[in-house]
DNA sequence: TTGTATGCGTTATCAT
DNA sequence: ATGATAACGCATACAA
């Protein structure tokens, strides 16, 4: 039952030394043939699992990952961080990892702190970069191996990200060759890096075509649905004729509004948000958006992170793996 | 910077030996007050952080806990064990764990096989739980300290949970009080405990209002959308004049079929949903439904965990914190 | 190829 | 009240 299989119990069952079992574990050093043939086998017969916490203490690691979650109510609902959580677990499993997570308001950086100092992770995560980002400033000053889901303008900082320009690029493009000129962007808050991220992909779209924006029908820095009703208000004032929302809870609070106010989607105005989520699964008229592919962002994320533990060269990554879903509520 | 302080390093620096510097600050075993006091000041002064894996080794502990996910589409997206989470880490960390998460099928026991073999934490928490569940046999069979969220039929088996028969019970009383007698019930899968304890719930509020149920307008054992729209059908000819579903997804889905069918939501049939989540937020008409408070159950598994691995005494908890939200769905 | 001795940072067991 | 020393389970430099 209770495994309390160690490696000397091995070492004096095999009549061997613990340093040999070690390394017929572990494959380092020179070791014969024989010798190893038979500790491997009875590692099989007697089912011996490495206590890894040992393992750390002797070699400095814990085979531990923190993934920093965002506490936020509201944002915590969005299926982006739970999808996500799925591939970097089975990417920490495959590499004998596991997840350790902390959840916290992405500026309250004493949770991680605390991780951090007691010596349990041998990385981090950061699942969501705020433009100057206390969580990354504070890893950076500690030393430790991390990456962060979502760019920073910091160069040091090492980034993976699904490539949100090209993509909102490629929504107003589509958006705009439909005929749709007059287009209002809601967005979120202006302290993500992603809200600037996918204001400029929005522009760029607009010089493709060579149409000049209506900068006044651009809001970010909002939070709320009470500001969403007075921008809505001011777009059908403005005689716009469509509307792209960051993300779906603004789709969601738009579409109320308008219910409300008895304008009709797609008819009276057009609309799309930049994320696909179950959250809009039972709208209707269903909502044109952006789909990514979560699971594996955080896949990636994790064997980034994995290989600039070991030490190993890694670059920045931009994953172009997204699609337009075409529905609706832009006919 | 690395803080690579370690406790031979304060005992040399204090002139004391080891042994006292950890008395100090464990505050076990007796010591002087004045020593104490030297030993504490200088910790803060240069912000001392014990290696808690060093620590570990030596009382075999890990100050882990490993949280089971489930990893199925579709139930992942609930909002539910987001929430979880956040009480989870909040509890957590005010006892200076850390929380693993394993996510998986619930059938595979191999990811938190490995976990627990591996010596990585000191106990489990369950966040769903099947009538017969293999990694509560698992975990059962390891001597891990666990527990359950979400009731098991196993009395030896450690469980907390909403109080889901109660909830049911009284959701389903209301609207037979308002007078919707024919009402459908359509649930989730046979094999988890929660159908069976709302199934009972739902019956029990009939036998309450003195009421014959109609037995054939209960549908468990359901999957998917395509079965849905047979039930709604069924449902429809059988005349029933209300439906409660055992969650949101369920829910959309009725919505969609009448939509379909041109039937109207409350007008003729009313609508209710046994959990209350964000998926329903943007759905109209808004439907009435049971609302917890998973946080707080989170925060009471991990309390509840711990006081287990400490050795005390606890008991199952069934939480009564929950309120029925009427809606416009069953106006 | 294999074994010995030592270290990793802390707690626990004895003495003193 | 304090200190020397041995665990804890594994890795590793150095010897043999």
């Amino acid at each position: 039952m209770g495994t309390k299989l160690t490696i000397d119990d091995i070492a004096e069952a095999l009549g061997v030394s613990k340093t040999t079992v070690s390394r017929a574990i572990s494959g380092k050093g020179r070791i014969g043939r024989e010798t190893r043939g038979r500790v491997q086998e009875y590692i099989q017969a007697h089912n011996y699992k490495p206590n890894v916490i040992a393992k750390g203490l002797a070699q400095q690691r814990t085979y531990n990952i923190v993934v920093a979650w965002p506490g936020d109510p509201g944002i915590v609902e969005l299926p982006f961080f739970q999808n996500c959580l799925i591939g970097m677990s089975q990417a920490a499993e495959d590499a004998g990892y596991d997840i350790l997570v902390s959840v916290a308001d992405s500026k309250d950086i004493s949770k991680l702190q605390r991780i951090v100092e007691n010596h349990k992770v041998d990385g981090a995560v950061l699942t969501r970069t705020l433009v100057r980002d206390p969580l990354a400033a504070y890893l950076k000053e500690s030393g430790l191996p991390f990456v962060a889901i979502g760019s920073t303008e910091d160069p040091e900082v090492l980034q993976i990200d699904n490539d949100h320009y090209a993509a909102c690029r490629e929504l107003t493009s589509v958006l705009l060759a439909k005929g749709i000129r007059k287009l209002a962007l809601i967005g979120g808050e202006d302290n993500l890096v992603i809200t600037q991220t996918r204001r400029s992909g929005f522009l760029a779209a607009f010089e493709d075509a060579k149409i000049q924006p209506d900068r006044s029908l651009i809001f970010t820095g909002t939070d709320g649905q009470a500001e969403v009703t007075d921008m809505v208000d001011e777009i059908l004032e403005k005689k716009a004729d469509g509307v792209i929302c960051m993300d779906d809870f603004f789709a969601g609070n738009v579409m109320e509004v308008c219910k409300s106010r008895k304008i009709r989607i797609p008819e009276d105005l057009k609309l799309a948000s930049f994320y696909d989520s179950s959250v809009l699964d039972y709208a209707s008229p269903a909502v044109t958006s952006l789909n990514f592919n979560d699971r594996r962002l955080g896949a990636a994320a994790i064997r980034m992170l994995l290989d600039k533990i070991e030490g190993k060269e890694v670059k920045n990554i931009r994953l172009k793996t997204y699609e337009v879903m075409l529905r609706e509520s832009t006919k």
